[in-house]
DNA sequence: TTCTTGACCTGGACTCCGTCCATCGTAGGA
DNA sequence: TCCTACGATGGACGGAGTCCAGGTCAAGAA
């Protein structure tokens, strides 16, 4: 199973059974869990682990460049394991579920040089807002 | 002051001391407050107004799309009173202050039909990110 | 102007998401 | 095998936002 361990032990991470199971989860499926979500789905595998461990695991995970943060509304943050492929997010305004989707053009290149008022931008988010098929 | 009053009346609001203080606080300034900091503001000039009278009204206006909903990290909720001129926005990864920016090229019309997975797509979000003068 | 009434405001309890911390456990090098 | 520093635990805590029962008041009617 997943690179993704490898690559964290490469970085000097221990790797815990709890470590594992996180990672695991997130391989798993490409789908955008919260953390409780990731956090019930680990609990499967493994009935003692903690919440603040989840919590911490993505922490590290996020700021390892591993995994994506992406909150499309005020609600709770949701994990994308697909952090080494650019990409843009698609959202159900009614349900929530949000796809990864690969648009043409690059928006960075779109905000002229007097719209970045003494700005150094490094980074351009785009969020696409809809109705999904089944909420259509 | 504020047509925004006048919109809400001719939609049959009824005009309260506390609704004209929140419309005034966010005509006021055109920086994006977080619902707290408008609360703040608003109890400074009608001391007994309380915080769900504030996220009722915000909420009402953001419904009416006199007042735009802008959640830029995990954190509060922004509000933004330029609702009526399509914009983006340029965040400080550092000290999350906000900007209104114009950039050229529409975002929507970067999404191609095969990247639409059924969606009916209907607005895209552009949010730029990088540090402000201040913070580089 | 006064009356009436339903829309509105209040404040406090509550939920949800996330963080912190003291303590205990254990991965992995010696 | 032993040691120890890194990691896990779970319970308390904090911020942001929502809910609700009861009191208040804007604005139309008379």
């Amino acid at each position: 199973m997943s690179d993704l361990l490898e690559r964290l032990r490469g970085r000097g991470w221990r790797v815990t059974s709890q470590r594992r199971v996180v990672a695991e989860v997130l391989d798993g499926d490409h789908v955008h869990l919260t953390a409780d979500e990731v956090h019930a789905r680990a609990a499967h595998l493994l009935p003692e682990i903690s919440r603040a461990t989840v919590y911490n695991t993505l922490g590290e995970m996020v700021s390892l460049g591993e995994v994506m943060e992406v909150s499309t509304d005020g609600r709770a943050k949701r994990y994308d394991p697909n952090a080494h492929h650019p990409h843009q997010h698609l959202v159900c305004s009614n349900c929530g579920t949000i796809r990864d989707v690969h648009p043409t053009g690059s928006p960075l290149a779109d905000l002229p040089q007097d719209q970045r008022f003494g700005f150094t931008v490094s980074a351009a988010e785009v969020t696409y807002r809809g109705l999904c098929p089944s909420c259509a």
